[in-house]
DNA sequence: ACCTGAACACCGTTCAAGT
DNA sequence: ACCTGAACACCGTTCAAGT
C-alpha cells in the first residue's frame, strides 16, 4: 500500500512546490482555453492541485494574478528594433507584431487592452514607439499624444476583430434575418483580419504623413 | 398606528409596482455612479425595496437586464440626418454625437463598448453610417467593412478616453517616477480628449478621401 | 516558510409556496 | 399575475491552526 496517494499515471500536476511563475502559467492556460472571467481561485487550485488558500502564499490576490499573468505575457513582446527602416515600415511592423500577440493569447489580451496600466513608460514597445515618431519628425511636445492615440486606434481595432464584433458589423447591412444566429465568436483570424487591420494602419500612416508635410509646409512653405 | 410600515420621508422609493422600465431606470442610476461591475441583482433590488427575487418576474437574469438598459439608453442616440451637408461633415456629426453619449454614461458605454451585439443592423446609426458612406463613393461592396473599421476606431478611442488611458498614456514618455500615483481615474472631458478624438477624426476622413480619389484615378485617371 | 480547513460575506438563480 | 423565503451552488478572502 506505500503511500497509495498518487494517481495511477500522470493526472497529478504537482509533485513540485507552487511557484509564482507556475501559478501564472497555469492561469493562462486555463485563460486560453475558456477566458479570463472563468478564472477562478478556486479552479486553479484545482488545477494546480492544491489548496485555494495554498495560492495566497504566492499572489496578494485575483487582481494581482492577473496582472502577474499579463506582464509576464507582455514581456514576450521583444520587438524587433529594425533601427534604419523608414518610420512607416517601423510603424508597420510593430503593430503587426501587437497583432501577433494578440492573436497568440486573444482572451487574456481581449481583458488586457482594457486594462490602463496595461502599457507603461518602461515597456520597450512605448519606447519603440515614441522613437519612431520622433524620427518621423513629429515634434517633440506631441510625440505622446499621437502615440497614445495610435494605441487607442490599434487596439480598438484588435479588440473587435478579437470579440467578433468587426466581423459581425462587415456581415450588417443586408437586413439578414434569417442567417445563422449565434454563430462562434469567429476569431476572425482569417483574411478579412487581416485586410481590414492593413486597412486602418494605411489610412493613420497616410493620416500622419499628410499631417507632418503640412506642418512643415506651413513652417518653411515646402520642402 | 395606522399601517405604520411607511418610513417617515420619502426613503421609500416604492408605492408603485415593479416595471421592466423602472428596473432598467434604477440599475442605470447605480450604473452611472458605481460602474456596471457594481452592479448586483440583490443592491438593485434594495433600492428599488423590493425583494431580489421579484425582478426575475419582469427580467429573465442579470445579462438581459444589462443588454436592456444599454438598449434603452442607445435609443436615446437619434441622430440628427444632416441629409444635405458634405460627407465629411456628416461623419464628424455622427462621431461626436457618439462621442456625447459616451460622455452622459462612460461607465455604461465603457460596458457596451465590449458587447459585439452593441450596433445592430436595424440601429439608426448604423444606417447613417453606411449611408454616408455609401453618399461618399465607397464602393458598395466596401461600405459595411469601412463602416464596421471606423466604428472599432472610434470606439477604440472612446474606450481609452473614458477609461482613463488616453490621458495615462499622453503623460508618459518622462520617467515621471515620482509624480501622484493611482489618480483617479479622471473621465478626460478635459481639452485634452476634445483635441485627440479630433484628432483621430482628422485623420480617418483624410486617410477616407485619399483612398476615394485613389480609387478614382486609378479608374478613369483624373477627376 | 509553507500549507490547510473552517468560516465569512458575498454572488446569481431555482423552486415551492404564498397572495 | 405577482411576489417571497429558503436554499443551492458558487465566489474571493480572512484567520487561526497545523507542519
Amino acid at each position: 500500500m506505500e503511500k497509495a496517494k498518487r494517481p495511477p499515471r500522470g493526472t497529478r500536476k504537482r509533485d513540485v512546490p507552487l511557484t509564482e511563475a507556475g501559478i501564472y502559467a497555469a492561469a493562462l492556460q486555463l485563460i486560453d482555453a475558456d477566458g479570463v472571467e472563468a478564472l477562478t481561485m478556486r479552479k486553479l487550485a484545482t488545477v494546480l492541485d492544491a489548496n485555494p488558500m495554498s495560492l495566497y502564499h504566492h499572489v496578494p490576490n485575483k487582481d494581482a494574478l492577473l496582472r502577474g499573468v499579463a506582464r509576464m505575457v507582455g514581456a514576450q513582446f521583444r520587438t524587433v528594433t529594425l533601427e534604419d527602416s523608414p518610420w512607416q515600415e517601423r510603424i508597420r511592423l510593430l503593430a503587426t507584431d501587437f497583432r501577433t500577440l494578440a492573436h497568440r493569447h486573444p482572451k487574456l489580451m481581449a481583458y488586457s487592452f482594457g486594462q490602463p496600466d496595461f502599457i507603461q513608460s518602461e515597456d520597450p514597445f512605448w519606447a519603440a514607439l515614441t522613437a519612431t515618431l520622433d524620427s518621423a519628425g513629429v515634434p517633440h511636445a506631441e510625440v505622446p499624444q499621437i502615440a497614445a492615440v495610435m494605441c487607442a486606434v490599434v487596439i480598438g481595432v484588435l479588440t473587435a476583430e478579437l470579440n467578433g464584433a468587426l466581423h459581425q458589423w462587415s456581415n450588417l447591412t443586408p437586413p439578414a434575418p434569417a442567417a445563422r444566429e449565434n454563430r462562434p465568436p469567429d476569431t476572425d483570424a482569417g483574411p478579412d483580419g487581416d485586410r481590414m487591420f492593413r486597412l486602418v494602419l494605411d489610412t493613420i500612416i497616410t493620416g500622419l504623413e499628410s499631417r507632418l508635410t503640412a506642418d512643415r509646409d506651413g513652417q518653411r512653405a515646402g520642402q
